[in-house]
DNA sequence: GTCGGGC
DNA sequence: GCCCGACAACGCGGA
DNA sequence: TCCGCG
């Protein structure tokens, strides 16, 4: 991939150039299909560095190539949004080129807009608290433990973690939303000093928003392994629950990253989330 | 990063 | 040919 | 309708 202004520093703290984020993403993108391949993206890009101001685009270029795919989605109120889509894994570097720090991408493919093969559950601490956010991954990891739904951490690469949910039997995003805000207002009642579902920062009182809200048809998630537009270029890393305790979510960087990106935790199975008994318990327990 | 207009 | 400015999201819900 | 939020 022939990259311009390869010397560009885009990240000044640590001196990290655009040829060296592209170059990241030529050696993620294998990783990265799973999360970005079909899906719509909204990019988040820098082209002058993460130092200087940055934009969410969700209508694909012209100048795009024809390789990456486009996908209309009609707005609320008139008009539509062109997505870019991607098929060829090449081309996330190329959009690394274009100034690309992070891919937002959706937890449904374009096969099937409205069903969902992914639930993600954000988990969004107040400033500062590392320890008081890991507690509340674990504690998110029982519940789902609890309805034997297996799930995987992601330390995002700025402040929290997210815990991923890959699904089977094609439920569609009503059923999947419901279950995801049934399954944070179980973590939010069992851990209330930690966690809430408060929307609003000014009601969170330093609790960790347990933010269900992703799992909604065109909402994204940043992708696993996407570089994040923070000082030490850090980056969304998937870690197994027993790394947890030990990685702070901005641990890894495009520095340390290398010997990783070959030795990473096994993913796991879809599973059919058994929604009913999920809603069900959240009701009987009074969420 | 790319484009288009002005000089 | 060079320089410069414009432009690059959107949906949801509660106040 | 505006604002906070991701
Ligand atoms: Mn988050
Ligand atoms: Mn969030």
């Amino acid at each position: 991939m022939k990259v311009s202004n390869a010397d560009r520093v885009m990240f000044p703290e640590v001196g990290v150039t655009k040829g060296q984020v592209v170059s990241y993403y030529e050696n993620a993108a294998g990783l990265m299909a799973d999360f970005v391949v079909g899906r719509p993206l909204t990019l988040q890009r820098f082209p002058k560095g993460i130092a200087e101001k940055g934009f969410m685009q969700k209508n694909v270029a012209e100048h795009y190539p024809a390789s990456i795919e486009r996908y209309e989605v009609p707005k609320n109120e008139g008009g539509t949004t062109t997505y870019p889509v991607v098929r060829d894994v090449n081309d996330i570097a190329y959009l690394a080129n274009q100034g690309t720090i992070t891919f937002h991408v959706w937890l449904s493919t374009v096969e099937q807009p409205l069903k969902p093969d992914y639930l993600v559950l954000d988990l969004d601490p107040p400033e500062g608290s590392a320890e008081i956010v890991r507690a509340v991954a674990l504690e998110t990891r029982t519940v789902l433990d609890s309805f034997g739904v297996e799930s995987i951490p992601v330390a995002t690469g700025s402040k929290g973690f997210h815990v991923w949910i890959p699904l089977a039997g094609k439920p569609d995003f009503e059923q999947v939303s419901k279950a995801s805000q049934a399954l944070a207002g179980i973590v939010a009642l069992k851990i209330p000093d930690l966690a809430t579902l408060e929307f609003l920062k000014k009601e969170r009182k330093g609790r960790v928003f347990v933010d269900w809200l992703r799992n909604h048809p065109g909402s994204t998630v940043a992708a696993p392994f996407s570089l994040r537009p923070r000082p030490r270029a850090s980056l969304a890393m998937p870690i197994t629950w027993d790394e947890l305790g030990s990685t702070a979510p901005d641990a890894w960087t495009i520095g340390n990253v290398e010997d990783r990106l070959s030795d990473l935790p096994r993913w796991p199975k879809p599973v059919v989330l058994p929604i009913d008994h999920i809603v069900k318990t959240a009701e009987a327990a009074g969420v």
